[in-house]
Formats: C-alpha cells, structure tokens, sequence
DNA sequence: AATCGTTATATCTTTGCTTATATAACGAAA
DNA sequence: TTTCGTTATATAAGCAAAGATATAACGATT
C-alpha cells in the first residue's frame, strides 16, 4: 500500500511566502530569541536562514520579524504578532491537509 | 492575498512511486511510444528519464512500463494497464487536492 | 571609550545534482 | 549478415545551490 505525502507552503506575486522550512525557522527564532542561534538550533547555516527572512520579509505584506543590532545581548530577532498568527494559520492548514490526505488513501487500494 | 501551492506524491518502503513528474514523464511514454523520445520531447536528458522509471518498478508492486530492446524500431517501453491506472488515479487525487486546496484559501484572509 | 553578541554582507570554496558524451547489447526485418 | 533505434550503463564535464570564512556596523551596558 502506497503512502500519501505533501508539502504546502503559500506565495504571493512576490515569491513564495511561507513554507515548512520558514516554518520552522520563525519557531525556532520564537524560542532561541536571535536569527543566529535559531540557525544553530536547527544545524542551518547562517546565512541560509538570514536567506530565508529575508525572503519572507520581501513577499509577506506586514513584518514577520522585527530584528535589533547591537546593545547588550548584541541584538536579536523577535516574531511579530502578525507572524504568530501566521504560525498558528499555517499550522492549522497543515493539520487539515493531513486530514485531507488521510482521507484520500483508499484511493489506491488496487 | 496568498495563494496556497501543494505538490503530493506516493512512497513506499521501497521509496519514492510516483510524484508530478513521474506521472508527467509516464505520459509521455504513453504518447510517444518510447523512454528516449519521450525525454526529448520534455526536454529531459535519457538518464535522468531512465533513472526514474528504474525508481517506478523498483518501488512498485507490479510492472508499470514494459521495455523491450532491439528488434525492427528498436525497441521501445510502453504503460502497463497497472501504469495506466496508477496514472488515472493520481490524476483524481490531484484534482481532489486542488479542490481541497482551494477551499482553504480563506483561512489567510487576514 | 571598551566590550559584547548580534545582524548584515561579500567572497571564496565545495559539494552534489544535472547534463553531456560515449559505448555496448539487443533483436526483428531486410 | 547488416542495419537500425532503442534500452542500458559508465564516465566526464558543467553548473548552480549551499556552506565556510571573514569582516563591518550596530548600540546598550559597563
């Protein structure tokens, strides 16, 4: 029996959006509190993940993050509240479109 | 407003069966009667062609392309009516999908 | 002023994927 | 037996994406 599997991820007209991976990120940076050690967290290259904000900096309408250089701490990168509901959107499409394709699997049952 | 963009595709144990692509390039095997021509004719080079095809049977239960070589043409492959089935039904699944999809467009309307 | 860890950016290297090329084996038909 | 276009396979070349490395700018705290 063959398994469903997917992958989804938004776009706009300026490039794509939000994906699992940005997903992730923008999560890790909730819990590390900086781009830098959520790149580390997640064994990213810094900049892949500098990369990766950038770009949904560049599509999303609102700011995602909001990002602080220097001071004590040397700065860091916080995700707006427009960005958690991003999150918590996406994790819900994720959650839906899972249940979808569950429900689609005994469509190859020969 | 964004738009939500998905890609689906069948694994097994054996790895990966059929994804957009196979199903594209399994297509063209239909119409053009041959593994070579229908590389050509998606502009995709004979191995990587050749290479997922070999990924198809190898992950499939039973034979979806048969392949014969040398003989008057010189041989050629074609879709087994397990292929063409396989193929029909990823094509419902897709659809579905799309369906589905759609219908989850307005949970980022804010 | 000096310090600190961060963001920001450029450049170089490397690695893995993709294509390109070449060659052998095949077997029906002429 | 020769010819043909295919499948099958190995190897080399090319290229684009990713990683590694280095460095500057920043600004609150001390």
């Amino acid at each position: 029996m063959y398994q469903i599997k997917s992958r989804i991820w938004l776009e706009n007209e300026n490039g794509i959006f939000l994906g699992e991976g940005r997903i992730q990120l923008l999560k890790a940076i909730q819990t590390e509190g900086s781009l830098s050690k959520a790149a580390k967290s997640l064994k990213m290259s810094y900049k892949k993940a500098w990369n990766l904000i950038d770009a949904i900096n560049k599509s999303s309408i609102k700011p995602i993050v909001t990002k602080s250089t220097g001071g004590n701490g040397g700065g860091g990168t916080l995700v707006t509240d427009y960005g958690k509901l991003k999150i918590e959107q996406f994790d819900i499409l994720k959650k839906n479109c899972w249940e979808f394709m569950n429900s689609q699997k005994d469509l190859f049952k020969d």
